[in-house]
DNA sequence: GCATGAAATTTTAAGCTTGATGTTTTTTAG
DNA sequence: CTAAAAAACATCAAGCTTAAAATTTCATGC
């Protein structure tokens, strides 16, 4: 070890804590994409559908009286322009609907068919259960070990947060 | 609590690990979902580029000899149609070139010009600082937990994995 | 030598994503 | 009431991503 590189460190570890960080950060991107990568592979394969549209179709199931679009954005954290494609393509194949909102001529709630709705509780049984295996390694007290760690990093966004 | 509910679970939990699992999972996306939004805008605002061309770059840095599109499709688990197009606005851009294999006209190395790696590096000391920023909440000690907990973790994935 | 299959890469079509821009409608100031 | 600002969406261009198909080159078997 260098002096150089002594002088960044404690007395516990040879590293800084900024590379201890960034090592953390790679393992992390690396479990989670991995796993990402996993489901987005099985809904095509299996569902012919992909994780945007659930997602969308989760925020839709939660607000079954219908979201605006902008809320939809909001909630998602994605951009207008993009819950607008998403929700056209979802419309096409009959699993949303767009309806107007009385008084504002502007806005519109997208809402789940029933076709849409049946579609998605299956989907997010599948999805549980991939999650449950994927992360199948993981018993309930690492999990919550894990839980109680993770809580607890709040990272330092500039961004302000919706809520 | 119902009955039904009660019969998936333990004595020490109401609830059924697979559930505690699916919000580990969402914990997981949410957070590194968080800062590669926010490391994603500040690589574009900051720097104009994007974090797949930043990922291209630091396998190229590493080799600095070169990748054969294979290689380097292959360490960032993306198609070969992907890194095509990323290197394609590399060289577009002066910060990659393409070099002939000797003996097989079929591939081509992919390697760092004197100006992309100078690029590199100040895009990777960037890099990091910004990941201490957003992980800054964590100490030492709390960073060795969690890295401690996820190195356990190996998701029982169902591709084969090629290293 | 030559056909056949494998390997390396590019191209293509479809979808996701963003920021910027444009359109329509609503709200607000004066 | 009316002009200007704000709000809600859609559209657009650029880039990322994949699977599938096409292209070129290499290797193998006969």
């Amino acid at each position: 070890m260098t002096n150089a590189a002594k002088r960044t460190t404690t007395r516990a570890s040879a590293e800084p804590v900024s590379k201890a960080r960034l090592r953390l950060w790679l393992r992390l991107l690396k479990l989670t994409g991995g796993i990402e990568t996993e489901i987005k592979g099985r809904l095509r394969d299996q569902h012919d559908t992909t994780l945007p549209r659930f997602d969308v179709m989760a925020a839709l199931e939660r607000h079954r009286e219908g979201l605006k679009m902008s809320e939809l954005s909001g909630y998602l954290k994605v951009s207008n322009g993009n819950v607008t494609g998403i929700v056209d393509r979802l419309t096409d194949e009959g699993l949303a609907i767009r309806v107007d909102v009385p008084n504002d001529k502007r806005a519109q709630l997208a809402r789940l068919t029933p076709k849409g709705l049946k579609v998605f509780r299956a989907l997010a049984v599948q999805h549980e259960a991939w999650i449950d295996e994927l992360l199948g390694t993981l018993s309930k007290q690492r999990v919550r070990e894990l839980m109680t760690l993770l809580e607890r990093v709040t990272p330092q966004e500039s961004k302000d947060e919706l809520h």
